[in-house]
DNA sequence: AGCACGCCGACT
DNA sequence: GTCGGCGTGCTC
């Protein structure tokens, strides 16, 4: 039983009998609008997700308008019929907004964002597969007289060309006897010629899968149905029955059948005789999370309370930064914000980082507010995240925690919308277009739906602190930007549900195979005024100090002699801790053992075959064999006993990570018993929790890891942090360095004396003078930002400017540097415009798994409109091998 | 993205 | 001469 409304059933008289329909079809290299017929018993509307025939295939599509009359530049004949309808009445017109502004800014095809806001499987396409004709085991036996030339090893009517004998070796070693074209094709040098071959002597089919779509999971209920009792039921029957009515009436058929040992004949034979019914019924295939304890509000600190009471007193769309110091407590705020929303019938959307580093704040919301609570992410089974994101649609007020393209979760009445640690640079996509930020997604949406958008962290990022509390310190510079005109996007006139919808640019202009702007829109627009609010929490939460921090100074550790990667203070520290049984961190910037190896004799460096990189060195246990694994594309190989260059026996590795530190730790304090927590050991699902309740069950004194140590985990009883060496994080090529070393360094540091036990933390560094590893240790966030803004502004540097990465891609080491160049010439003239161009340069890495790489880096001014030339255009002036990416507000400039 | 149509080098 | 490579272009 769906909850959805089907098409059709409601306001149908209301409807203009519309027999054609404009669609957006899900087609790289397919953009434009398309025209379907409906025949009779489908009924579309715009906004509706359907199944469209499209050249060869079948693909999905976007319902845009309705039409009463064929288009008159179409000849009947050309007009194909849509095939189904998908998913019915999901775009609200502001989330069509929504959609169509992230197009426009991210300079994406509209489809590619819809692409990202639906779960994944929802928009599927038809499938190439080539079958055995004539297997047994498929029913399709063929006459006698044929079935010698079916087998292997009699021969056809003529002798087969080597690729076709190859396609059938590989199809007969199939279980199935079936595989998909393109597997073949990568299979079989001349698989289009054997193919063609197979198939006219009738020993292969080459098919079109239709599209496999998900769909709502059906189980089958038995239920008990009310009518006079027949006297022809078996004991058995009658027995069903009566287990039946002790169930209260009605179960699942699996249930049925096992709690009462038979079989479905059985129940068939109930069903027959009017007994009960079998139907199927729709079931929620949702994450079930452990259970936890309900809890209840806690009382605020008056810091807290503050917060909450300025929250509560926003009505209308406020961009609001909650600044609270590592263990002030913000998810309590959110949790006392949110509290009354639900109760008025609002939902509110809760965006983290990474759902699986933060278990615990899913535990939090799920004990405050149960089942009202979805999470929402990648890790989902595609079925999990499809009824998920359907329930959403229901109109139910709820809570979604999710990461990044949760951003886009459909939820009915939207009330709020909180994005925690909203420094963390997951929050922006870069591999596949739209490379999108969800904190600036976040910030339309959030004005679209009229409500607040809350940024909480403890180290913001620059921009969100210059967005909400200006220019800083000295009221920087002729105050850049600030005093933009109201953009014109937020007055369109709102489309109803029963018009149009509308797509940025396309409609008027038909059959111009673009929906892309004629330029960057987004660049010309200013940063418009909005309601601001600025909310600090200070302190922690039961006025628990922030943990002193002591710098260790790592090259006078050296000269007095000390060698190991521990320094002294770390190991008193350390050994103290163990005595008083209480727990620590130790945080070191680097995964795997070490970060290079090299021949001592010759200096040969074992560098990954497909990427410019070294190749780190992994050895989990004494036991293990060791491995050499490329941290880019994951290509992996035994260390080899001598140097390929020399033959020399002289092999070292060089640097220290996670689990180089993790065996030092147990040959130096064999019983300090150790966790290791990094992206190797946290792999596989649910691994995240599962390491993080066996270290606070006691189980491990130390928490060996990396990054993801910094991400929000709350263990109250770590009284002890050591950072091993911080130096790795300050000294990487990128404008952004210093900002991501003080947040890492703070977060992580955050982590101690969270519990009744006061902590420390050990910060271990090679340039104790460096200003960020100052700012860190007296916990100095605005001296650290006014610092840093002045050496943005400097340099014209994000949130003085805004950058545009466009990086090409290619096999071709000579086609991406040719493509670069001439992209770099037709932007020439941009300078005219303000905008500073850097590159065409190698990328740093030039090569990553087989792919070379080049980039340009535009950085455009604020104070002035900017027009680049249409992403296409550009496009048509790389060679098709190149792959050419926009990359908007870059956050990685590798 | 597929898949077709259409133009140039190594084979019968 | 043809076969068979894959470089442009279209799909309502």
């Amino acid at each position: 039983m769906s909850v959805l409304a089907e098409p059709g059933t409601n306001d149908q008289a209301n409807v203009p009998m519309t027999t054609w329909v404009e669609v957006l079809v899900d087609c790289p290299g397919a953009q434009g609008i398309f025209t379907y017929r409906l025949l009779p018993p489908l009924i579309v509307q715009p906004g509706d997700l359907l199944s469209v025939p499209f050249g060869m295939q079948q693909v999905g599509a976007i319902a845009i308008r309705c039409l009463e009359q064929p288009p008159a530049d179409l000849e009947a004949k050309q007009i194909r019929d849509v095939d189904a309808t998908l998913q019915s009445r999901f775009f609200s017109a502001t989330y069509w907004q929504l959609l169509n502004r992230v197009a426009d800014y991210y300079c994406t095809p509209l489809m590619q964002v819809v692409r990202v806001a639906l779960p994944p499987g929802l928009l599927s396409r038809s499938q190439r597969r080539v079958r055995l004709v004539g297997r047994k085991d498929q029913g399709e036996r063929i006459k006698d007289k044929d079935a010698t030339s079916l087998s292997l090893t009699s021969s056809p009517p003529h002798p087969l060309t080597p690729a076709a004998q190859q396609l059938l070796t590989l199809l007969h070693a199939s279980k199935t006897g079936d595989y998909s074209w393109q597997y073949l094709q990568r299979q079989c040098q001349g698989a289009y010629r054997g193919l063609q071959e197979l198939v006219k002597d009738g020993l292969v089919a080459n098919y079109l899968e239709p599209p496999t779509t998900v769909r709502p999971k059906q189980r089958l209920a038995v239920t008990l149905v009310a009518s006079p009792a027949p006297f022809d039921l078996t004991p058995r029957q009658q027995e069903i029955l009566a287990v039946l009515r002790r169930q209260g009436g009605e179960l699942w058929l699996t249930d049925l059948l096992q709690l009462c040992q038979t079989s479905s004949t059985t129940l068939k034979g109930l069903a027959q005789k009017g007994q009960v019914v079998i139907q199927p019924r729709e079931v929620l295939r949702r994450e079930g999370g452990p259970t936890v304890t309900a809890d209840v509000a806690k009382s605020l600190t008056p810091d807290q309370a503050a917060a909450l009471e300025q929250l509560q007193a926003l009505s209308g769309f406020t961009q609001v930064l909650l600044h609270g110091v590592t263990g002030s407590g913000k998810t309590e705020v959110y949790l006392q914000a949110i509290a009354p929303l639900l109760q008025q019938g609002q939902s509110a959307l809760v965006l983290v980082p990474e759902i699986g580093l933060t278990p615990q704040l899913t535990d939090r919301f799920r004990a405050r507010f149960g089942d009202r609570v979805c999470v929402y992410h990648s890790a989902l089974s595609e079925g999990e995240r499809y009824d998920t994101w359907r329930q959403m649609l229901n109109g139910e007020a709820q809570i979604v925690i999710g990461t990044r393209s949760a951003v886009f979760a459909p939820l009915p009445r939207l009330g709020l919308i909180v994005l925690d640690e909203e420094h963390d640079s997951s929050f922006k996509q870069d591999q596949p277009a739209p490379c999108y930020h969800a904190r600036t997604v976040a910030e339309w949406r959030a004005e679209l739906e009229q409500c607040p958008l809350l940024l909480g962290s403890a180290t913001p990022s620059l921009e969100s602190w210059v967005r909400i509390r200006g220019q800083g310190a000295e009221g920087r510079r002729e105050e850049r930007g600030e005093r933009g005109e109201r953009g014109e996007r937020g007055e369109e006139p709102e489309s109803t549900p029963h018009l149009e919808l509308k797509t940025q640019s396309s409609l008027a202009k038909r059959h111009v195979h673009k929906v892309a702007p004629s330029e960057l829109a987004l660049l010309k627009t200013l940063p418009p005024s909005f309601p601001r609010l600025f909310l600090s929490l200070p302190s922690r939460v039961y006025d628990r100090p922030l943990p002193p921090i002591e710098v260790v100074d790592m090259r006078q550790e050296l000269h007095q002699g000390n060698r190991s990667v521990f320094s002294r203070s770390l190991r008193l520290a350390l050994i103290a801790m163990k005595e008083r049984q209480q727990q620590g961190i130790l945080f070191i910037h680097r995964r795997g053992h070490s970060t290079f190896v090299s021949c001592r004799s010759c200096g040969y460096v074992v560098t990954c075959p497909n990427c410019d990189v070294s190749m780190a060195y992994h050895h989990s246990h004494t036991e293990a064999t060791p491995l050499l694994r490329c941290h880019y594309c994951n290509y992996n190989r035994l260390l080899p006993n001598d140097c390929p260059s020399c033959q020399s026996t002289y092999f070292k590795h060089f640097g220290s990570g996670t689990q180089q530190i993790a065996q030092a730790l147990t040959q130096q304090f064999p019983d300090l018993r150790s966790i290791r927590f990094d992206s190797d050991t946290t792999r596989t699902k649910g691994a995240h929790r599962a390491l993080l309740t066996h270290f606070a069950a006691g189980e491990a004194d130390i928490l060996v890891g990396t990054q993801m140590l910094a991400k929000g985990i709350d263990l109250p009883q770590v009284t002890l942090v050591g950072i091993l060496s911080a130096d790795g994080l300050l000294h990487m090529a990128d404008y952004r360095a210093s900002e991501r070393a003080f947040q890492t360094l703070t977060q992580v540091a955050g982590r101690c004396g969270r519990g009744d036990d006061p902590g420390r933390v050990i910060l271990q560094t090679y340039s104790p003078e460096a200003a960020v590893i100052q700012a860190v240790q007296q916990h100095a966030y605005e001296r650290f930002v006014d610092d840093e803004l002045q050496h943005r502004s400097q340099l014209h540097y994000p949130p003085y400017s805004r950058l545009v990465l466009l990086r090409f891609a290619s096999t071709s080491p000579v086609a991406v540097q040719q493509a670069a160049e001439r992209v770099a010439l037709a932007l020439a003239d941009l300078e005219a415009q303000g905008v500073e161009r850097l590159g065409p340069a190698p990328a740093t890495i030039l090569r990553v798994a087989r792919r070379y790489h080049w980039q340009i880096l535009l950085k455009l001014p604020l104070d002035q409109p900017v027009t680049l030339p249409d992403a296409t255009a550009l496009r048509v002036l790389c060679a098709s091998s190149v792959s050419l990416t926009i990359d908007i507000d870059p956050l990685h400039l590798l």
